[in-house]
DNA sequence: CAGCCTCGAGTTCT
DNA sequence: CTCGAGGCTG
């Protein structure tokens, strides 16, 4: 081994380490990022030579600067939404349809333009610019809440930390004074980067990606942001978030935004389309698709969007993608397989779904094994047999999904064994049924049904229910099946000496997971609700009922229409709550677990006009959003409910209020028009 | 009553 | 992520 090259290397990890301090902790680099990463590359690939692993190098250079245990948690300040998408023109045509359908019918004057261009198949990251000065970085996360990633992306390629306006009339500070922007992009590994790095990685036996999304993905959330640094991450601007401040009234187009972004220092990707019409969006997307390979990064498809701001706002959002955009996907990769067998399985309601086993195959750089089947039906129309060859592909990229046999004509029939969902329960062996309209088979046996008995189980400790950290699956049939727990509050019985005991199980363990339950006691009413496994009921449901009870127990002898007073709540649901309370083990189930757990107290104002009243609002409200009004009473001191009961104190009724005003009235409780209403507040905030 | 929009339930792999 | 189905709106 060379001798002069290990000098080099040393004098280049000692180069990099000043540069690093001057960054890092004295925030006045001496050189530019560029010619920094010029460095780190020239180490990287000297390793390469002289065969030294990455990540000890990676190790060394993170050295004197401190790493973090945990990333930090960011709500963000607009929910990072998805895409809806279109797998064909004819889809697309129905995004455009919709678009001039809404216009028609408000009878605006305007000619909608849309702009296309390639969406990158990387990691979705916000970036927020207070007065130009990069203050924070978060990735999606759920699109509620997002990971703190400020150092990470601090020097990436395509990230400026201060916007350098380079235009005539405005100087740049004056230019993003008192604005603060919130930039949408994605981070991505490029082919060549992504290629060039697995072979490194493979050289120094370290883990390779599985593609170059991955290894974005893996690169950024690195705790040692000095790892992440060293890695060939670029940003590119796809969008705009929250706005406020000056700038507000200069955005006015997307592409505009675009090319503003682009002459800060922003790197944005052509080729792309700007004010265009429907027939040139599709003449771009048969351009991208031909070309896709060739193109430098992976794409994940075409994202076409309204041009003008204001009409985008006007067209808004359901809660999951906005109206104002579409992403055109691309036939996502398949591969064809054998089905080695096909498994039921047995669902927390009993739903028995057919699952393939198949031979293990790579799509995308990930090995599938198993692939829901769906249901009966599905089985029956896609004709699954065990042995047979078919085509798998990940739906969405994520859920393998068998699409279609192939080959049957040539089938071999002594090969290819049929397959039927079975008539009992794989489980417990007791009876199925199939109701009438339901996809589903379902066995009804409940929660004698071993099976089902342990999903409600997991159910129950579930991150969103009681989320009781370090129980998993393996553990919770181990309990199970050493008697442990019965019933689900016996989770709050258990003792560390019986945990202890347990196979493979030590005293850390055992401690830490007396510990994790002990911290599951203290909930919200919501959660204990949803975690309880009612049909029907999820945490959304849960929260709109607990929102309409001033204390749980209330649930327990809720007549079934008042619960379906409650809005979102139909008979279905009503019918589903008021069964599982009316079951006697139900019932003592729940109150025995309210005797374990307890509720945040919820801090009220004890002054305001409304202090201590209970209101309920009914019918619509014309100049107030339903949840702007629940804020407005919490704030004088008030709490809100959906249902009028006994400690209903006001009801307050907007238009075509129905049978939750008459019922107010039955019962003697005071009930007032939204006007009213209004003049209440005013005079107290 | 149809056509949204949301929610729930089921699923995979790392 | 996707499907189905519940519930609301027009």
């Amino acid at each position: 081994m060379s001798s002069t090259l290990k000098k080099k290397r040393n004098d280049l990890i000692t180069t990099i380490k000043r540069h690093q301090e001057a960054y890092y902790s004295k925030d006045q680099p001496k050189i530019s990022d560029e010619a920094y990463d010029q460095l780190v590359a020239e180490l990287f690939s000297l390793d390469h030579e002289l065969n030294i692993p990455r990540s000890s190098t990676e190790k060394t250079l993170g050295v004197g600067h401190k790493k973090r245990d945990e990333f930090f948690s960011v709500e963000h300040s607009t929910p990072m939404l998805s895409l809806d998408n279109a797998f064909s023109f004819d889809e697309l045509d129905l995004f455009f349809k919709r678009v001039t359908d809404f216009i028609k019918k408000n009878r605006i004057d305007f000619v909608p333009k849309y702009s296309a261009e390639i969406k990158l198949d990387g990691v979705a990251v916000s970036l927020t610019y207070m007065d130009g000065e990069l203050k924070t970085a978060a990735t999606r996360g759920d699109g509620l809440v997002g990971e703190d990633i400020t150092d990470n992306v601090k020097s990436m390629n395509g990230v400026p930390e201060v916007l350098n306006l380079k235009s005539k009339n405005k100087s740049n500070i004056t230019y993003f004074e008192n604005s603060i922007i919130e930039i949408r992009g994605e981070v991505i590994f490029s082919k060549k980067d992504f290629e060039r790095f697995n072979k490194y990685q493979e050289r120094a036996s370290e883990k390779l990606f599985s593609n170059p999304r991955n290894a974005a993905a893996g690169s950024l959330r690195q705790l040692d942001a000095a790892i992440t640094k060293s890695r060939p991450l670029t940003f590119i601007v796809h969008g705009v978030g929250k706005t406020s401040g000056s700038i507000t009234d200069d955005l006015i187009t997307h592409s505009s935004f675009l090319e503003l972004m682009e002459s800060v220092g922003f790197k944005i990707i052509r080729p792309r389309i700007k004010n265009g019409h429907p027939n040139i969006i599709k003449d771009y997307i048969n351009q991208i698709l031909n070309i896709r390979e060739s193109l430098p990064v992976e794409i994940d498809g075409i994202v076409v969007k309204i041009e003008n701001y204001e009409l985008q706002s006007m067209l808004g959002s359901t809660v999951r993608a906005p109206r104002f955009a579409i992403a055109y996907k691309l036939p996502s990769e398949t591969a064809i397989t054998e089905v080695i067998g096909i498994d039921i399985q047995v669902g927390r309601f009993g739903t028995l779904t057919p699952v393939a086993r198949l031979k293990t195959v790579s799509i995308g750089g990930v090995n599938i094994s198993n692939a829901t089947l769906h249901n009966e039906d599905e089985l029956r129309k896609k004709g699954v047999k065990i042995g047979d060859r078919v085509e798998v592909r990940r739906a969405g990229d994520v859920i393998p999904e068998v699409v279609r046999t192939v080959n049957t004509s040539i089938r071999k029939s002594d090969n290819s064994l049929s397959f039927e969902i079975p008539k009992f329960c794989p489980s417990c062996g007791g009876k199925t049924e199939r109701l009438e309209g339901e996809v589903a088979r379902r066995c009804i046996s409940g929660k004698k049904c071993p099976a089902q008995f342990e999903q409600a189980f997991v159910h129950f400790v579930s991150k969103k229910a009681m989320n009781i950290d370090g129980l998993g699956t393996k553990l919770i049939q181990q309990l199970i099946r050493e008697n442990l727990v019965n019933a689900l509050d016996d989770i709050y019985n258990l003792k560390y000496f019986q945990l202890e005991k347990l196979d493979r199980f030590g005293a850390k363990s055992a401690q830490n997971l007396i510990s994790s339950i002990d911290k599951s006691r203290v909930t919200t009413p919501a959660k204990l609700l949803y975690a309880l496994g009612i049909r029907h009921v999820g945490l959304q449901t849960a929260k709109a009922i607990c929102d309409a009870l001033t204390c749980f127990e209330e649930l327990f002898s809720l007549a079934p229409e008042k619960l379906a007073l409650i809005d979102d709540i139909g008979p279905v649901v009503m019918f589903s709550v008021s069964s599982f309370f009316e079951t006697r083990e139900n019932l003592e189930l729940t109150k025995r677990l309210l005797n374990e757990v307890s509720f945040k107290k919820e801090v009220f104002n004890k002054k305001g006009v409304f202090a201590g009243k209970n209101i309920v609002f009914t019918g619509t409200l014309r100049t107030l959003k339903r949840a702007l009004a629940q804020e407005l009473v919490q704030k004088n001191g008030g709490t809100c409910s959906g249902i009028i009961t006994k400690k209903t104190d006001l009801c307050v009724a907007g238009e075509k209020a129905g049978s939750k005003a008459r019922e107010a009235q039955k019962m003697k409780i005071k009930v007032i028009a939204e006007e009213e209403f209004l003049a209440m507040i005013d005079k107290n905030i």
